[in-house]
DNA sequence: CATGAATGAGAATTCATTCAT
DNA sequence: TATGAATGAATTCTCATTCAT
């Protein structure tokens, strides 16, 4: 005796979700977790403050949430350039590149992923991204390495100085990439062959520009 | 006996300025800005949350300079580094080892320095001391460029990677080098050997072993 | 068609009705007030929330009609042990075994009719109910006044105390009776002996063992 | 240095923290948990809502007190009347008596002690507080049964039952008592005379009256 | 008619800042 | 001048009730 959703309900809750989700994003990535109250992230829905919580359990799980879908989105790209065909040293180039792009473009990524998030849910949310991240570049460090095209060394450590280099040269304060104050594939370039000549020791010959198009997120 | 008085007082004033910012130090470094409230500073410091007042005009004036005096200490020490006689390679191992170091040693600076702060004052404080940083490496790049020890570069981008690779690898979530899971010399060597191979494009070989003394922070 | 239509509607929509009433009583039973929302009692009932609107103009009137459900039945069966024949006391003792044998297997008439509700109505609809009680056993008392068998006494207060009683033994929070701890014949011929001498102010021979047996509420 | 924390800024303190629980008990005597938010709390004791947090670290914190403040105070009276010398009926009676007395005046502690809270932990706390009361009666009932006063019985059961008999009859809403549409006196004899023929089984002749004075509680 | 998503008025709690003593 | 008690705005979360579909 069940009415049947209708399809136009469904989509509607869909879209609810989805615009908490991108809104709560948006507000962060305007002002950090300080302008993302549930109040607010509800008004920029469109919606009441006890609708969040028909979407969300909580504040934390609703931040986890946007941070987790961001970074799976990323991570997908990234195990995607890092698996396909190439020396390592390309596969590594490629992804910085891929990565550094998008963020430069839209910032709220690499915004979050800094911040010192209020809770402590969303704080180990956090922690998980950015080892997830690391975990990405470790594993074209050792197969370069076992393939002779990388010098031996620390991988884990280096692993973790990429993510922190161009996290800090696109986003960070003195990013002066901030806005577009640079060329943006200039930027990228530099970005990604400091990457390269750090883990390779050799000079890097930066591809060839005019390939990293300029994409909005 | 007046002026006396005054004198004593006027010690003590500056005491108590100095255990305020020291106490305040303490608990962001312990526990966060979360830990930090006036009420916890006050009680550290042995005085009333009243007389933080006297000294500073708000919470958030006050952990501006908390920062800003960590950030001036760290500053004074690297410029030395920098300035010293040297080749640009030297004086950039140099202070990046040297930075490093007291990084893995007290996290405090570090994270600071990392974290989102809960006040928009502070958070402008932040981004200058990153670019302060900043700029004391890409002093160093520019000197390596215009000898020709380094190629030529983006310095200015470049130097945000370098701040952001020992960052992220000291004291990021996906630091390994946390607590002393990792040897520290090994650590140290690994970030600033990616940081000279990345600027020279050059294999470099390590500084000898044993020459960054360990130091309480 | 039309006219057999409305005869299942109507039996459905009784059916309805009867299984909100449950549901709410269950609920009650199991984690008392606070653990009935009106949510919880749809979907306990399979019905959606706006339904139960349908059936009772607000919470309060569906609690209301739950304790007034209880009660009657509650009262019917005593009313009829006190109507049957035998003396005041063997008719006191009846009443009171049957209802603390019933509270006794069954929690939760006794518990919602103790709890404080969360609602005003529901308050007023609890205050009915024990006066119900009350009337029943003064009326036995009343009689037994009368016949000579008790002692002349405040039939009004006494039958005060004897609701108090059983109810705190059963299920208040000293009632060691509590789940199986005490043997279920012992705490009840306890309870009636109580209350038996209480109002005779003869010693009581307790009714032979066996004879009230468990019945699942 | 310190300055001395004046008598008087002492006394305010102590006034505020007893204001508060004062303020807690009226407002829980008058209209239940439900009438006693915080900031009705805060309100009626002239303060604000954070100042409340200042004494008590939370609601449920502040009721449990109010409630163990009143049970403590009761206890202490029936263990002395309980201690006192004369037979176990006496000092049940006296006992008796003395609870249903203040109870009849002030039906305030009754109340609370009969009510459900909306809190967990004050749900411990009255839960508590009716075992503390039934063990003071059981402690006379098992001096009266091993001097013959009293026949052998299940003194556990039967304290439940007194306890549950006075609260009741006194306060509870069929408690024709209420107000004083009974003469006191008579009220808590035909009450004591209950509780008295229950556990000794021999009619009792009522104390003479007049001799328990009305008391302000 | 049934549905269940949306609403929004509370309620508890925190903490920077003020100010009487 | 130092103190720390008092303030109260701000924030998260709950749940009875309504109403478009």
């Amino acid at each position: 005796m069940r009415y049947q959703r209708s399809r136009l309900m469904q989509e509607r809750l869909a879209d609810n979700r989805q615009r908490i989700l991108l809104s709560a994003r948006k507000l962060v990535s305007e002002g950090g977790f300080r302008a993302a109250q549930i109040a607010a992230v509800a008004t920029d829905a469109g919606l009441s403050t006890g609708s969040i919580y028909r979407y969300f359990p909580s504040k934390a799980e609703l931040f986890v949430e946007v941070l987790g879908e961001a970074v799976r989105h990323e991570i997908d790209i990234l195990r995607a350039l890092v698996q396909a065909p190439g020396s390592a040293a390309q596969r590594l180039q490629r992804a910085v590149e891929s990565f550094a792009g998008r963020a430069f473009d839209g910032p709220f990524l690499a915004y979050a992923f800094i911040a010192e998030p209020a809770d402590q849910e969303v704080d180990a949310e956090r922690i998980r991204a950015r080892r997830a991240f690391g975990d990405v570049f470790e594993t074209v460090l050792h197969q370069g390495i076992a393939s002779g095209e990388f010098p031996p060394q620390n991988a884990d450590v280096a692993a973790a100085c990429i993510v922190g280099a161009f996290t800090e040269a696109l986003i960070g304060p003195i990013g002066h990439a901030r806005g577009s104050r640079q060329d943006r594939g200039e930027v990228i370039r530099t970005i990604s062959r400091f990457c390269l000549q750090a883990v390779s020791g050799r000079q890097e010959v930066p591809a060839a520009p005019g390939k990293a198009r300029r994409r909005r997120a």
